[in-house]
DNA sequence: GAGTGGTCTAGACCACGCA
DNA sequence: GCGTGGTCTAGACCACTCT
């Protein structure tokens, strides 16, 4: 069985968010039991609630006992604090991002905000700063570091329409799997204020990043400070 | 079989969390492996497996196939992102709790921070607002919002000592199942520089949360404001 | 090859919500 | 009483890691 890629309870995952987010399943709808699961996708029982548990920590659905799993509302935020998914990000919708210059080869900054492994820190890492857009407006400016470990030609690529993680994912395999952050509220400087497009010295979020990746000991770096003037960050937990 | 109150997982989630925390394991070093576990608890793998996937999630370890279940290294900062944990929190070793005033009962701000439900807002709210202490220097500053409603005679309790959590469970069977939350950067004014002891105009971050409960229709709201300058806040995902 | 975690099946009994 | 989700058993085969 599973002649294809993809786990089952991936598959009924990916499948039931598509049709939540695309409002098949409107907020407060009921979703079939998972009985009726079961049989719609020719499953047992604990495929089915695999498949809802991570719909549960991705805060797509609530489930109450002797009534059924209740799609909740979607969120409005920029959702950045949580990776909710397994495969791609929500709250992209809107989001542009440009690179502020072509990715560079460099080694790490000493102090680095994480601690980094032998192996890490003596291959180097490519660096990267973008801004993303929201709406229109520039929210993020992020400086991001990655390992320089069988990246390849990585530096030549495109990145002005796809997000990093899908880059990574499509062309290395890797894939996100979990993390950990760092946030602090702090004013902007000059150089921030300017990319931002916000006066100096006003409140801004900075949030230090780990990701973990599925390849072991390989973890990407991100220091991202968020304007929240007009647009809160919002996170699920 | 369970004749006890505790399922087979969560029981053996707690064990081995205690033996993490505890440092019986420590950093780096692996877990029995699922068939051991089996064995020692007497339970069937996708009962140790549900155990393990909360402890994952909760960041107390790693799983590698074919190698093992890795302890991972426990967080350092304030744990507050997430709330990492079946029942009780993380991080809450050095926090210290004071109490503003007597928590009082009040009708709910217009407008509030989230979207209230019709039983929630005719019913009003109990208030309370606190001080929290890590390492003895303030660092949070927040603004709890419960719903009035079956909480008896809350007001009177003291909360010196306990978390706030805590005594719901205990008192009420009230269970934190999840939530949602929003963060800001913003400046201090007079009165929050004077709670959390620093200069006027200074970043500080600003957490709204909601927090959901195994009591259907029944949420906490708090609104929290934390000094980062020394300590940042902390998260896993 | 041996051991690990990843996925899956086919059942079972219980607690809860609703009519 | 019935259907719902919550918990659990006793197996199975696969992919991965290490020796």
């Amino acid at each position: 069985m599973n002649k294809q890629a993809l786990p089952h309870y991936k598959r009924l995952y990916e499948d039931l968010r598509k049709q939540i987010v695309d409002g098949v399943y409107k907020e407060g709808d009921l979703l079939p039991s998972e009985n009726d699961l079961c049989s719609l996708y020719g499953v047992t029982r604990p495929t089915v609630r695999q498949a809802l548990s991570a719909l549960v920590s991705d805060g797509f659905i609530r489930k109450h006992q002797g009534k059924g799993s209740i799609v909740h509302k979607l969120p409005k935020g920029i959702g950045i604090l949580s990776i909710a998914g397994t495969t791609s990000a929500l709250g992209a919708r809107n989001i542009k991002s440009e690179l502020l210059e072509k990715p560079t080869v460099e080694n790490w900054p000493d102090p680095f905000m994480f601690h980094l492994g032998e192996h890490e820190r003596t291959s180097g890492c490519v660096k990267l700063r973008r801004i993303r857009y929201f709406s229109g407006a520039p929210i993020f400016y992020d400086i991001n570091y990655l390992p320089n470990i069988n990246l390849g030609r990585f530096t030549s690529r495109s990145f002005e329409n796809r997000s990093l993680f899908d880059i990574l994912r499509v062309h290395y395999g890797i894939e996100i799997i979990g993390g950990e952050q760092k946030l602090r509220a702090i004013l902007s400087d000059k150089e921030l204020s300017d990319y931002l497009r916000i006066d100096q010295d006003r409140p801004v979020l900075h949030l230090e990043r780990r990701f973990d990746t599925s390849r072991p000991g390989y973890s990407i770096y991100s220091s991202i400070y968020c304007n929240t003037a007009d647009q809160a960050v919002y996170g699920i937990f």
